[in-house]
DNA sequence: CGCTGCATTGATGAGTGTCAAAATTGGTGG
DNA sequence: CCACCAATTTTGACACTCATCAATGCAGCG
């Protein structure tokens, strides 16, 4: 028996907007089930046509797209609260898989009542538009740091991005964040090389700005970060949950 | 007096998806008038709050970012048919700035009237929903060129990416199309040098595979280009207009 | 007819990638 | 509890792509 929308742990958190009880209930109908899974499992993956779409209620995962000569790219991290499977429900095909790299606990719904958020609940159709919007904004923002940020601003930025991303959600204690990516993770996700993402962390580690080993990110000094990474440090808007 | 919709030569072509009459029609309620601008023109400003969104009608241009250092990072380029303001429309502010290259002319709309599409036209805010998914999928792929294809690979994504979607607009004549570009904007576009931009287009045309001189776009061998590109060659899927 | 913007070419060097190996960590089974 | 193995992190040496600098050519234009 799937856990009731009502008591998710994620509509209390202040990082989302609140839901009505009215459209509570609504996603009730909608949820079909709950889904826990191992570090290192498929969520979906690019190019297939998935039946179920999802939204992450705890753990962490990536957004990677493979390319013909093996390499890959990852193209955003996944936090609790993303939506997952939105290419799937709008285009028929994912663009890119997604893997998880934490236990992750999946709220589970059902692709062919897709539309029914269109027809009769114009705010939550709006709502998934938003937050596509809002993916949108980011890979441009991603685009920006692999085109014209060096090594040092890109990986600032990363870790910016992420600690942000964190602290919006409760997960920041004492300026550290558990994060359970690897070296590797970070260099495909802004192109660089293992070996040069690894000098590069170091290099923040030596100027005392960030350093990150047993899985942990601590952060001493986000603004001096956030100037190298040429970016701001205002806070995230609240964001809907579906 | 704004032309009417049901005579805009968009609809007629078969890169979009057919409007029944009644959606014309509601289409034309949703138009306050047409805008004709200059190349260098912008048309919505990063950050900028715009009360109004587009429809590129006809003519090209350019998605932008800037940086806090002054450099700036293309995004994609606009095409006829693009839908432009998006983010406007939903987050309140533009992540990106769009600027003509060309002459453009532009359908314009209210941002007020906006939340009327998700209100009383569902298939129509489905429709957007289903371009900004598009667009978030082909920025994933530009991530993917950005960190991991090399110079003469990205710039051979390029030309095919734009050599295939101007295809599907009619605007190809003997594998040569139009491109009001410089080899500035596609330097900007993958992260490149504008100097190895130029000479990696200079290997292209050596080897007989794409040539771009006095602004058209001679495409010899697509098929070598997208493999070069690491790319498929399946065509792309009809689209709605807004 | 001298601007100004854009394309082109050559020379040089910095930033990153690649290769290889060692150090560290974590997990597994004896 | 230790031994072993796989995955990950770390470090050093070297190679190469690509950025930077600088100069020339070329076309459009007031």
């Amino acid at each position: 028996m799937a856990t009731q929308c009502k008591y998710c742990p994620l509509n209390r958190k202040d990082a989302f907007i609140d839901l009505s009880p009215e459209e509570v209930e609504f996603m009730q109908k909608f949820k079909v089930g709950e889904l826990v899974i191992d570090p290192g499992t498929p969520i979906l993956m690019q190019g297939s046509n998935a039946p179920q779409l999802f939204t992450a209620l705890s753990g962490m995962g990536i957004r990677e797209r493979h390319l013909k000569d093996g390499s890959k790219q990852v193209i955003n991290f996944v936090f609790p609260g993303d939506f997952i499977g939105l290419q799937a429900g709008l285009l028929g095909e994912m663009g890119h898989s997604v893997e998880a790299r934490t236990q992750m606990r999946l709220c589970v719904f059902n692709r062919s009542e897709f539309w029914n958020f269109f027809k009769g609940h114009p705010e939550r159709a709006f709502d998934i538009t938003w937050l596509g919007a809002m993916e949108e904004n980011f890979l441009g923002e991603s685009i920006a740091t692999l085109g014209q940020r060096s090594a040092i601003q890109a990986v600032a930025w990363t870790m910016v991005k992420i600690f942000q991303r964190g602290a919006a959600l409760g997960m920041v204690q004492n300026n550290t964040i558990a994060l359970p990516y690897t070296q590797r993770d970070v260099a495909d996700a802004l192109g660089l090389s293992l070996v040069h993402t690894n000098k590069t962390l170091g290099k923040l580690k030596e100027r005392q700005l960030a350093s990150w080993s047993d899985r942990v990110l601590q952060i001493n000094d986000l603004e001096k970060l956030a100037m190298i990474a040429m970016t701001d440090l205002r806070p995230l808007p609240k964001r809907p949950l579906i």
